[in-house]
RNA sequence: GGAGAGGUGGCCGAGCGGUUGAAGGCAGCUGCCUGCUAAGCAGUUGUAGGGGUUAAACUCUACCGGGGGUUCGAAUCCCCCCCUCUCCGCCA
């Protein structure tokens, strides 16, 4: 969400921002502004009158105590009934203008940064840099559709027989082998990223998905849990970020990683990424969440894509770091780096890891602030918090990328070695 | 799922219709004092939203789990919901 008053003050520079988004995104500011001028009015005309009944209703207390004239007494309470009515009407229409003001609020997507290049789609991203290369293959590289199935560790048709379209079920080293890549990313961010490690509920109450702005917008894309205020997360940002809402934190940053499953409809993706585990309802993730104080969250920003990063480089992995363009980056993000790894069956960069600074959009919405540490004396004011979160990564991704860039001509797949401790010490997944 | 108890400021804990934003204690901060293993004295300390100011000062409103209601007036009375704890049941 953002903050009314900057709308109020900076109506312009607002609007040409959220109009580098694209068509719609500004739409809305008119009505809200009248609503905003609105509901200062009523609130001044209500509390002028609260004011007023509760000086008159010490009032009235103190002269009933005294026993004082009670004809004038009763006269005060008569009149105190009417102003009570009137604050009664007033209040009611300030809270439809309140109502319709956070609706409004709601649905606005955050400010891009400065840095944050102008397009109007992914066409216009820009490419910040591409580590490692291309592997060489003497011969054509299968897709990892082909490759698993062929190793017996990915099932589709099972899969689908279980829960239908956009699942998969992973059996014997492919089970393994996605076990070995959280550990081993976890491990990576907990000892040497200095991450500390969250398992939250994977299910959790629609207050949670308005904090960090999956709802009220994006209902369609989530898994409602049926009878209770809860969904199924869609990322562990949903639960992650929450832990603090309502808080006033004492230090930060504050950096958390959490390894979840991730469940998200994909309404209006179909016919896209049909094939394989690119995208699924259900696929497991590991999440890296931070917050941070306005002053320091680019520079936290960094650290997190490079700790994001650092999981592909150590996996051996060919990637490129992307930053979004105003077009294409998500609601609540200012600002975001997408990590794509090189993925050689389908001769494509392929989308790994989100990493977003959210600034307070979030923490607005959420009320997650800290207090400034002041060198000079008094108490400050509590701030907003600024959020970031990236994936550290999609796990199931990963597993695609590693199939498809350590295959080898005999069908086999080459285990990186960093995750051999964690797979038994095996160094090749071969036809049982 | 059944029965009971309870949710008050950073923490503990009073209050059960009228100077209570909230006693008292702890903790924190600011002074003063003292030199002996840290004590004493005084003052002060919440959040949000309006108005106001260059910024302050100042001022108003709201907040005692959440939402409604009764009343001139509610932390205090009534209704609904949520959460925690204890016992029983069930269970990994």
């Amino acid at each position: 969400m953002l903050d009314i008053k900057e709308i109020r003050n900076n109506l312009e520079s607002v609007t040409a921002r959220l109009k580098s988004r694209g068509t719609d995104a500004a739409k809305g500011l008119e009505e809200l502004m009248a609503l905003d001028e609105g509901r200062r009015v009523l609130l001044t005309e209500v509390e002028a009158l609260k004011a007023k009944r509760n000086t008159v209703s010490e009032e009235v207390g103190r002269l009933k105590k005294e026993k004082a004239d009670a004809d004038a007494t009763e006269k005060l309470i008569e009149e105190m009934q009417g102003v009570g009515a009137e604050i009664k009407a007033i209040d009611k229409k300030l809270a439809e203008c309140e109502d319709k003001l956070l609706e409004i609020m709601l649905t606005i997507p955050n400010l891009p940064h400065e840095s944050v290049p102008v397009g109007l789609s992914e066409e216009d991203n820009r490419v910040e840099r591409t580590i490692g290369k291309k592997p060489d293959f003497a011969f054509t590289p299968k897709e990892h559709t082909d490759i698993g199935e062929a190793l017996g560790i990915l099932d589709f048709d099972r899969a689908s027989k279980l829960a239908g379209a956009r699942f998969s079920l992973l059996k014997g080293s492919g089970a393994r082998l996605e076990r070995a890549l959280i550990n081993f990313m976890l491990d990576v961010h907990i000892n040497d990223h200095g991450y500390t490690e969250i398992l939250p509920p994977f299910m959790v109450k629609s207050e949670c998905f308005v904090g960090t702005g999956q709802l009220p917008k994006f209902k369609d894309d989530q898994f409602k849990i049926d009878g209770i205020d809860s969904y199924l997360i869609p990322t562990a940002e949903v639960p992650v970020t929450n832990i603090h809402r309502e808080e006033i934190l004492d230090e930060l940053p504050i950096k958390y990683t959490a390894y979840t499953p991730c469940f998200r409809k994909e309404a209006g993706s179909y016919g896209k990424d049909v094939k394989g585990l690119i995208r699924l309802h259900q696929f497991n993730k590991v999440e890296l969440v931070k917050f941070t104080t306005p002053e320091d969250s680019y520079e936290e920003l960094e650290a997190l894509t490079a700790n994001a990063e650092e999981i592909l480089k150590r996996l051996g992995l060919h990637y490129r770091v992307v930053t979004l363009c105003t077009g294409d980056i998500g609601f609540s993000s200012a600002k975001t780096y997408d990590l794509e790894v090189w993925l050689p069956g389908q001769d494509t960069f392929r989308e790994i890891s989100s990493c977003s600074n959210f600034e307070d959009f979030q923490a607005r919405r959420a009320a997650i602030r800290y207090r400034p540490d002041d060198s000079g004396g008094g108490s400050k004011k509590p701030v907003l918090v600024h959020t970031i979160n990236g994936s550290g990564l999609a796990v199931g991704r990963t597993l695609v990328a590693i199939l498809e860039n350590f295959q080898q001509a005999d069908g086999s797949v080459t285990v990186p070695e960093v995750l051999r401790p964690y797979m038994g010490g095996l160094e090749k997944i071969e036809k049982p």
